[in-house]
DNA sequence: CGGATTTGACCAGCGC
DNA sequence: GCGCTGGTCAAATCCG
């Protein structure tokens, strides 16, 4: 499958609006330091509203269709499904490890590579039962000195700290 | 020894 | 209807 690619390196990448592309806002570019102001400041304090959230839920209103994260599904209106709300939240950090000890313990469930980037992706878990928290981290794929961290979920436990 | 990590394969959903 | 991508799970392996 992976001999057989179907996509050609001359396709326009920088035109995609899909495939769960990260056309992250720059309001959401942190720099150094960010997390521990995160922490400090909505994390500690039970981390839950975000923007990227409610146009990720509110995306079937149909009035604002120019979401940074619309799914590809909720296309049709006509058959919204009721999917798990759940929150998700993605930062670029221009780091050079993608494993940022954030006070959690993350056990790796998964490494996928996407087409959209010439680097893999890798999945990780909560390693805490209950904790439906997972963490996508994928690195920029014209910045490699960029990596983006994608937080979905809360925990739903105190830090192991 | 236990836990964590790795890779591959499988499944599901959406798109065309 | 079929194809493709993304995502998840499982087993095996390695490290501390």
């Amino acid at each position: 499958m992976s001999n057989n690619d179907p996509r050609p390196p001359d396709s326009p990448e920088t035109e995609h609006g899909d495939d769960s592309n990260f056309e992250l806002p720059a309001d959401y570019l942190m720099f150094d330091g960010w997390w521990e102001d995160y922490q400090a400041s909505e994390f500690s304090s039970g981390f839950v509203a975000n923007p990227v959230n409610q146009a990720n839920e509110v995306s079937e209103a149909g009035g604002s269709s120019s979401q940074p994260f619309a799914g590809p599904s909720n296309q049709s209106e006509g058959g919204r499904k009721e999917k798990e709300v759940r929150e998700r939240f993605a930062f670029k950090t221009k780091s050079e490890i993608e494993i940022l000890d954030d006070g959690y313990k993350w056990r790796k469930y998964g490494k996928k590579r996407v087409k959209n980037s010439p680097n893999p992706r890798n999945y990780y878990r909560c390693s805490v039962e209950g904790c439906p928290v997972k963490k996508r981290v994928e690195r920029d794929r014209e910045d490699p000195s960029y990596v983006i961290t994608t937080y979905e979920g809360i925990h739903n436990h105190q830090s192991p700290s």
